[in-house]
DNA sequence: TCGGTGGGTTCTGAAATAGAACTCACTGAT
DNA sequence: ATCAGTGAGTTCTATTTCAGAACCCACCGA
């Protein structure tokens, strides 16, 4: 199976992984949403080469993840925002540095933590259901076609 | 930068990409949360080559993610389930699912639902703090070292 | 004895990535 | 007016990873 054929599936999660399923997509989008926007600030931070950086913004973009902002003409010098689409991924990020905080150990625990903006207090996220406010995992809940 | 500088990496996101970040791996987890577990039953779904497959599941192992369950002798056989570990990364799919249903569109709209174990009924995730109930999202977090 | 099964390993060729250099249209300093 | 610097790429080559297919081994049942 190639890469692309992941776009089409019946599979939500292989739909996802089509979009942000490479090795430095999610990083990529770590960094603008922590306010790097320019092309060579997240090319320096991230360490990536400018061929792959190039071409995982294009596909962000098309996707409707990110969209280009010009911010000068002459020449037309754009950064990269996230669109309410790419904002929707927030959440899954989140999911990720609370896992790998718990469950990936490091040399150098440098702590990583997530914080209300309101009274920056530290969150502890749970994923619940809207309606009922109950927790979902895998007791409690399944998916799958049908 | 090479794959397996991400895992000592400072960032949470990094490392949960040193182990969950390649095209393959949460489609296998997604497999075996779905209740495959043999290795030709999982390589058949995916359609993966049996060397990458070998090779996630070992990482994967390793990473204490999923543990052999040896289910005879002469010659063992093993079949391959979820540690805690793995279950945590359950919601993580979860989000996936629902962020993918709603923003990556297909052709053929096989629909895939989450459910409740309980009563059947659709759920709609979503991220909050266990403490006050709040949701987590762009504009009530942050997250970021220190 | 013979085909089938489960869980791999070993090839070869194709694709993706890394690392570095090059381009182009400016801008600001000398 | 020249010259270094910058931002956003593009174009090379060498290395790494992946795909596709074949092969292996220990069993099992017919």
């Amino acid at each position: 199976m190639k890469w692309n054929d992941l776009r089409d599936e019946a599979c939500p999660i292989a739909r996802a992984l089509s979009v942000v399923g490479d090795r430095w997509t999610l990083l990529i989008l770590r960094d603008i949403l922590q306010g790097k926007r320019r092309f060579d600030q997240i090319q320096t931070s991230l360490g990536l080469t400018r061929h792959v950086l190039a071409d995982r913004l294009k596909g962000l973009t098309e996707a409707g993840v990110l969209r280009k902002v010009a911010y000068q003409d002459n020449p037309v010098r754009h950064d990269y925002r996230l669109t309410d689409r790419g904002k929707e991924l927030y959440p899954l990020l989140v999911l990720m540095v609370d896992w790998a905080g718990r469950n990936v150990p490091t040399e150098k625990p440098v702590p990583y933590r997530l914080v209300s903006r309101v009274d920056g207090v530290a969150l502890d996220p749970v994923l619940t259901d809207r309606d009922s406010g109950m927790e979902i995992d895998l007791k409690t809940s399944t998916f799958g076609p049908g």
